[in-house]
This record gives structure tokens, sequence and C-alpha cells, in this order.
DNA sequence: CCATTAATTTGACCGTGGTCAATTTAATAC
DNA sequence: GTATTAAATTGACCACGGTCAAATTAATGG
């Protein structure tokens, strides 16, 4: 029979991932090395293996709860009504998820779920956000022709797309902001001639 | 005075580039190892990043030219129509650039130029991608609401965004291509009621 | 041809993520 | 309490990308 989860393990558990946060806080998400956490864990190397399944997926939980915590902020405030008001309620995301190249690319890495049994934290912010977006969007849709659903996927597209252009030296030297607005007032305020 | 390129180099980066697309042709990308390279080429290890800062800029140069390729077709065919068409001549590809995960975290890695001076070719592929739509959209504009290049960009989100979510174990159903013409539908020939 | 210098190559070595057989600890059965 | 068994932990070890001082090779000047 399945024995219960022993606290013991919690316990490490709860150690292994407060070492990992206090060395981000400290040095920042690249900097952290596997060896420094079970340093300051107090526990052997096969131990951080034994609790997550490599490196990433400990990234995958923390960005993912961080994420989260955005997401939780932009479900309190009152829904935008222009493509500015958005843009301008999703930076506060956008400069978290742009913090640092590595966590960028890392997001884009376990934005899909590999597998349908197991939806990481990072695949399931993802979701979120498009059902936030969706949910703005249907309260007083910008466009008839497209189900709400669509545009919310547009915007996350262009969110996306914003965040990467940023990160090219060639046109970072507009805003993410500046870069989205155009793109959302595109998308969700076309005027056909 | 700097002294010329000598012929043995040329002929050792070859050696280099020639063993690694073997390996590519015959285990694929992801399982490219740099010992075995060097092994195949006959050259030290320390030869390897002679020439090569590390191995991602060796997988960059690889998978650029091959981008190219698919570019330069693009270039060849008739201006497509409609959001259909266009979704169509876009596949070959979108399926290369999907063929491996790993394939598709280094293309998005390596899209944005880390520096001016080091555009790197994915980079570059880019940036002709964006100029290539954006002829496209230029000979017979669908929408008169906003310029060519924003029209190009836009399209050029959406394929990112569709082959992103083919990786995603929830949503791979549907082809990136019937992903993607809903998306350019919405995007190009909007109907505001 | 030899000396000098710059370019190229070499391979032992390192850093870091990750593995696994062996050990220790904790729960269960009696 | 003691034996048994499952879970958790350990740390030596491996794989692989990447470094660098030393050796080798090729070009240049006299």
């Amino acid at each position: 029979m399945a024995r219960a989860v022993q606290k013991r393990t919690l316990e490490t558990r709860a150690r292994l991932i407060a070492a990992a946060e206090e060395i981000i806080a400290e040095c920042g998400y690249e900097a952290l090395r596997v060896e420094e956490v079970v340093l300051r864990a107090g526990t052997a190397k096969g131990t951080f293996f034994a609790h997550f399944r490599d490196k990433d997926v400990l990234m995958d939980r923390i960005i993912g709860a961080r994420i989260d915590q955005y997401l939780d902020a932009l479900e309190e405030i009152p829904v935008p009504q222009t493509p500015q008001d958005m843009a301008e309620a999703l930076m506060p995301l956008c400069a978290f998820m742009t913090c640092e190249r590595y966590v960028f690319d890392l997001i884009l890495r376990y934005s899909g779920a590999a597998s349908v049994e197991e939806i990481g934290p990072i695949a399931t912010t993802f979701g979120r956000t498009v059902e936030i977006l969706e949910r703005w969007l249907s309260v007083d849709p910008p466009r008839q022709d497209i189900p709400p659903d669509l545009q919310a996927e547009g915007v996350h597209a262009f969110m996306l797309q914003a965040m990467s252009v940023n990160f090219c030296a060639l046109h970072n030297s507009t805003s993410v902001r500046d870069r989205l607005v155009p793109y959302l007032r595109a998308w969700l305020c076309p005027r056909t001639a």
C-alpha cells in the first residue's frame, strides 16, 4: 500500500525551494547553481533531483508562481477599455517575463505542455492569461466579427511578439508598451475603409 | 599587420561543418555532440571552439542556412492572394522550424540580435521573413488602415504563435496551417460590422 | 635558409547538470 | 520491542559543453 508523504519530505522540499528563492533574490535566475542550492539547503545533490526532475522544473515552479501573482493582480483591476489601458495593465507582467533573457527563454520553452498529464506551472499561466484576456474582451468586445477567445489569443501573440522584439538590439529603443499599443489597436480596432 | 586567413583554417572549418551536417542528417539536431563532431572531423575539441564561440553558434549557422533556403523558395513563388494561400506558402518553412522542439527553441533564442554588431544567421532570417511578407502585403494590401510593415509583423507574430501552440499537447490536434488561417483572416481581413 | 612572429591546433582540465547503487530513516506488521 | 519493507537521502561518479597554457604550423623579413 502506498505510504503517506512524510513530513520530512515536505520540509526538505521547502528548504530546497527557500534556498533557491534566496539565491535568485541575491544573484538572479541565470546565476542559480544546483550545487549552491543544496549547499544552502543542507542536503546532498541527489536529494535535489529526487524532488525535482531537473533544474528547469524547479525554475518552472518558481517562475510560474511569480507569474501567477501578476495574474492575480490582473484579476482585481477594472477591465481595461482601450488598447492603451490594456497594454498598460499588462506591463508589470511583461516586465517580469523579460527581467532576464534566461527567464524569457525558459518561459517560452515551458509555455507548452509536453503532454496532457504534465501541464507545468508556466504552461498553466499561459492558459490563465488568455482566459483573463478573454474575460476582458467579452465584456464589451471591440470586434464583432471574431469571437472573444480568438481576440484574446491575438492579444497574447502580440504581447509575446512585443517582448521578443524588445530583446533585439536593433529594435529595443522602443519600450514594450509603445510597441504593443499599435499592435493592439490594429488587432482590436481595425477600420475598414 | 594582419595576416591572410590560411587555407588550412577554411578546410578545418569546412570539415567541422560537414561533420555536423552529417550527424544532424543521421541523428537529428538535438543529438549532436561536439565530441562526435570533432571525432568525425579529425580535430581536437579545442579546435571546434577556436572556430565557433560555442555549440549554439554552429547551430545558428546551420539552421539559419536551412531557413534561408526556404526563404529563397518563397521569393520565387507568385504572391499569395488570400490568407489560405499565404498560410499554405508558409507551411514548408513552418514545418522545418518545428521539426524538433530543440530547433524551435533555439530559433526563438537566436531570433533577436544580442547586439547590433553580431546579428546572427537566424536573426537575419527573421528580418528577411518580415521583408518578404511586407512585399507580399504591399502589392495589393488587404488592409488600408495600417501600413504593410505592420501587417507583415502581425503575420509573423501569428506564424510564431501557431507554431508554439502546435508544441502544446493540449492543442496539437489541429495542424499549424489550420491554426494559422483563422488568425490571418482575422488579422488581414477584419470586417467591422 | 634561418630567425621571428602570428595564427592555428592540441588535449588535459574544469564547471555544472544529472545518475544510481548503496545507505539511512521512518512507517507498518506482528 | 523487533522484523520487515517502503521511502528518502547520500555522494561518488558520469556526460558534455567549454577553457587555456603549451605546442605546432605557417607566414614574413633579412
